[in-house]
DNA sequence: TGTCCACCGGAAGAATAGGCCG
DNA sequence: CGGCCTATTCTTCCGGTGGACA
């Protein structure tokens, strides 16, 4: 991707921008496939997963034979390639059946990227052919009546379709807060469908959240079970390795660079995600600078400007108010829930907005205190009541650089 | 020992924004 | 269009809390 724009831009010439840009591509490049690189892309092994991979196709086999499949609960920690395996499998899987007049329809979902339970449905309604606004607004419909339409398409056209769930802890959380029990029509769907299937496979990070699973609901979701464990700093070690050979130019890694990569993201999480797109960056930035070879003090420097990006779209997807707030707790004078109430009613004069109510404001500093950004403690003052102290977890300059972007509030800054 | 602060956090329902259907 | 539906966000209301201070 960024080989091919930078082309374009070059072969227009002239500009003292291209000038840049070709001495930058003359220089040599540490790539030789750098695709390879993003943890998504799917070589043909997936190294040291046998046996989940094994447990996977097995507990899919029903579809090669027409019938349906025991829905299916995956868990793992991130990076353990969970999603992978199941696209691989089912791919594979949709690649022998395309012909024999059983087509299989795969439908995705991330249940952490929709913000309602009524999106993640609509999203899924959309994989089916329901595109058009009129098919399926994007609100305004009850839940029900949109998994009616999705039910009734796979009926009309005997599909059988596997819905693939990721995250779907987070699902719990947004079943919850309405209370309607899709879930539990989403495992039982195959009663209501006479021609047709679906398969529900759940994928999740959190080997908790069955406990928070109405026990009915559980019981069909999770037919099957399958678990992934954690990479061991040896294994993300082969990996990285494996996919080094392809994506860098021989011998522009250095062993210690491979070394510090894969202590770093393999101890703490087995996360072998974040040590490709680690080596990526590292890779990135070498090149940048010139080096001859992916030294230590890159995968260092990677590692920092990866928890930057974390950190600077985390901040960006916020709403407006919540990153009023988010700059509230920055300017307070303390760090008290009336204080950066007081500082965040300020901040909405200035850009003029409508105020929200402390007790939602709470609400949402709770919301934001889930994702990290900052952290809050209860504390009781004796007389001077009870409280709760909130704190920024990361750089105020962080937040200015990230927010510059913002219009809205460009005059805070 | 009792008071009382300053807010917590649950519950309920209003407000809003969209779609249906006659 | 008007009446009615739903989902989601936000407000209103309020009982509850633990310890410093009188």
């Amino acid at each position: 991707m960024d080989r091919e724009e930078t082309m374009v831009c070059a072969s227009m010439t002239k500009d003292p921008i291209d000038k840049l840009l070709d001495d930058a591509q003359s220089g040599k490049s540490l790539f030789k496939n750098r695709e390879v690189l993003h943890f998504t892309f799917i070589p043909d092994i997936i190294l040291h997963r046998e046996d989940e991979q094994k447990k996977v196709t097995q507990s899919l086999l029903p579809l090669l034979k027409k019938s349906r499949p025991s829905n299916l609960l995956v868990y793992g920690k991130p990076g353990t390639g969970k999603t992978l395996v199941v696209k691989k499998v089912l791919g594979k899987i949709q690649e022998r059946v395309k012909d024999n007049s059983f087509p299989i329809q795969l439908l995705y979902a991330n249940a952490k990227e929709e913000t309602t339970l009524y999106g993640l449905l609509v999203k899924l309604g959309r994989q089916l052919g329901l595109t058009s606004q009129k098919e399926l607004p994007s609100t305004g419909l009850s839940i029900s009546e949109v998994f009616n339409r999705i039910i009734s398409v796979i009926e009309k056209n005997g599909l059988n379709t596997v819905f693939v769930i990721d995250e779907i802890d987070y699902l719990v959380e947004l079943v919850s807060k309405s209370g309607k029990d899709v879930f539990y029509s989403l495992t039982r769907a195959n009663e209501r469908l006479k021609k047709g299937t679906l398969t529900l496979i759940g994928i999740s990070n959190d080997l908790t959240f069955k406990e928070r699973l109405d026990p009915r609901v559980l019981s069909s979701l999770s037919e099957e079970e399958v678990i992934f464990t954690n990479y061991t700093v040896g294994q993300i070690n082969e990996i990285l390795e494996e996919r080094i050979k392809v994506a860098f130019i021989p011998d522009t890694v250095d062993q210690a660079a491979l070394n510090l990569c894969s202590a770093m993201s393999g101890q703490e999480h087995g996360d072998a995600r974040r040590a490709i797109d680690l080596l990526r960056v590292a890779g990135e930035i070498a090149e940048r600078e010139q080096s001859d070879t992916v030294k230590e003090a890159h995968i260092r420097k990677a590692a920092l400007k990866m928890e930057e990006d974390k950190e600077t779209t985390a901040l960006n997807s916020y709403p407006l108010h919540e990153k009023l707030l988010i700059l509230g707790v920055m300017k307070a004078s303390g760090n008290t829930t009336g204080e950066i109430y007081q500082s965040y009613k300020n901040l909405c004069k200035i850009t003029r907005q409508k105020e929200l109510t402390q007790r939602r404001i709470t609400q949402m500093l709770s919301e934001i205190e889930m994702t990290g950004l900052i952290t809050g403690k209860i504390i009781h003052q004796g007389m001077h009541g009870r409280t709760k102290k909130f704190n920024l977890t990361l750089n105020a300059d962080i937040v200015k650089k990230a927010f510059k972007e913002d219009l809205a509030l460009e005059d805070l800054l």
